[in-house]
DNA sequence: TGTTCTTACGTCAACGTTGACGTAAGAAGG
DNA sequence: CCTTCTTACGTCAACGTTGACGTAAGAACA
């Protein structure tokens, strides 16, 4: 900047008002300084302008997602970044994979980079953590899961009501052996799901069967196999429900390979490209990620513009899609 | 940090040194400072922090890319910050949706920031507006498409050899009237698919027939359209390829529309999640994106380490993985 | 014993920018 | 004509941090 100003024989006050488009600058010596820096390269520098200004936002926002490689926080993310870029805002974006230590180291970084806002899929349980980056007003809104130990926006979906609409319609399609399959059990979300699916049962009158409840399942792999081995019992199930798409991928490759994919209902948590496709469709639960993007998007810009009234928990409703492997019957 | 210093008893070049885990504080002073920093809830401005140093790393890559919502991006993005992440470098992603002037928008915002590195997968199709930050010294790497007007690094697929492939092996199969959907043609990559897939024709001296070539191609439902359109025909196709994934997705819906998913034959340009559970499985060119984001990742270290060699241009093999779409054969 | 080295600090300026404020010259107004 | 206002600049300090350098006290050594 300073070399700028020699260059174009201005103070750096001045070359400070034509970067910035303040007023003050005749038009000559605007030119004469758009000019210089033409010449010279210069580039304006982000880091050292947030730093002297007052109000001192850096137009980050971080988005602490599992996986930006999955279908559902890539949906997501491009929402995010949809929304808050007209403000011109830029989205920095992580993956977490379920670690909570790696929450915290990259929480951590944001902070020091002083993120103007924080969106995150936690990995932890707990986020006692972030009470003094509250207190010190940074917005921070949670997604896919609820926040436990600080007070703040979130937005997720009705899981219990996701998996319980599941169950139901298996049930009301006159199935009574209904297992389910599901995620890490510390994910308090597969927490809801199971407790949605039991609702369910509860609700038609049918007996809760320990066996056809398996929960930790992490891999496509994992439920492939523990789907064999359900198939394979004296009673087995009639029907499945999978509480997240990796799951449900799994599952239908097991069905297929026990060739009980058209005899076999299925009804997966979370929808995917593709997944009407597949043969049988696949009916599924699903999440409107596009929403629920907006939505965090809307909530941190709210916040950002200095709303500050009293957390929003916006909680989205599922629904069903029924596309034809939820709507086998069971064997007569 | 001067609260800090104060409440500890220290100066602020002792708080910086404690904070920066550098010699010369006694594990006394150190402590000190450290639960003086935790009563205060002082965090550590990177900002000013890389504004001071000589070296001066931001710490930030920054990812343009097509649409971080779609796998290709998404898959890309997840194994670049993978590679990037244990070097302490952080992914600022951005979507162009093959806007040029968001690119431009977006590497200027990118470089006010001080980026360390830029990944592109480039929305424009002259790049000469990057001569000066190349010149500036920063790193530059392209990522599925090349370079044109600035010499850097970049990292494509042999999109000639893909088409030819598919092609190839279509008639290989018998086919002689075989159909190309295409992407944007302002896509230098779109371009070469379609001279990969001329150049088949070429060498098994079947006549090119521009009816069967159908360019711009957009989306989904402008694919099947076009398919519809084409099966409709005098003589229509005995086989499709297709040069993307969302033309592949909307060639699937077309075929299964008109009922002829089972005697038309396809192979699609791109992988993507459950392409192997439709009916029939479809068979397509793959581009390993986890190698891909590797190797943009560990270039894009290597010239952070210093590395000035002449700007690499890596070029990764498709392979084609038949699972049942492109070997159905031609009527009799 | 004096000399040199080492350790553990402190002081000060600078990184690139902008807010607060000052000022000179011309315009506007009486 | 003088006064006041406006415009177009310039000056200076400060944002939070760290590099360069200074220094006092004790350790090590001859």
């Amino acid at each position: 900047m300073k070399d700028v100003a020699q260059l174009a024989g201005v103070s750096v006050k001045t070359v400070s008002r034509v970067v910035n488009g303040e007023p003050g600058a005749s038009a000559v010596v605007r030119e004469r300084v758009l000019r210089a820096a033409e010449r010279l390269d210069y580039r304006h520098n982000l880091g050292a302008s947030t730093l002297r200004r007052k109000d001192a936002r850096s137009g980050i926002v971080g988005a602490l997602l599992q996986d930006v490689g999955n279908s559902f926080s890539a949906g997501l993310l491009r929402a995010l970044e949809d929304t808050l870029r007209p403000s011109g805002l830029s989205v920095l974006a992580a993956s977490l994979d379920e670690e909570p230590e790696r929450e915290r180291d990259i929480v951590s970084d944001l902070v020091a980079r002083r993120a103007d806002g924080l969106v995150l899929m936690p990995a932890s349980h707990r986020h006692e953590y972030l009470l003094s980056e509250r207190r010190a007003g940074l917005p921070l809104v949670f997604v896919d899961r609820r926040p436990h130990g600080v007070d703040c926006d979130s937005v997720t979906i009705d899981n219990h009501l996701g998996a319980d609409l599941a169950t139901a319609h298996l049930i009301a399609g006159g199935h009574r052996r209904i297992a389910m399959l599901s995620d890490l059990h510390e994910i308090e979300t597969a927490q809801e799901r199971i407790a949605g699916y039991r609702a369910a049962l509860d609700k038609a009158h049918l007996r809760f069967d320990p066996e056809l409840l398996v929960h930790s399942v992490r891999s496509e792999d994992e439920a492939a196999r523990v789907i064999a081995g359900l198939l394979g019992t004296a009673d087995p199930p009639t029907a499945f429900v999978t509480g997240r798409n990796i799951i449900t991928i799994g599952a239908v490759r097991a069905l297929r390979a026990a060739d009980v994919s058209r005899t076999v209902a299925l009804v997966g948590f979370d929808d995917f490209p593709l997944a009407d496709l597949i043969e049988p469709a696949l009916t599924v639960i699903r999440q409107d990620v596009r929403r629920i993007g907006t939505e965090v998007g809307r909530i941190l810009l709210d916040r950002l513009a200095g709303d500050s009234s009293p957390p929003q928990h916006v909680v989205l409703e599922p629904t069903l899609v029924r596309r034809g492997s939820g709507e086998i019957p069971p064997p007569a």
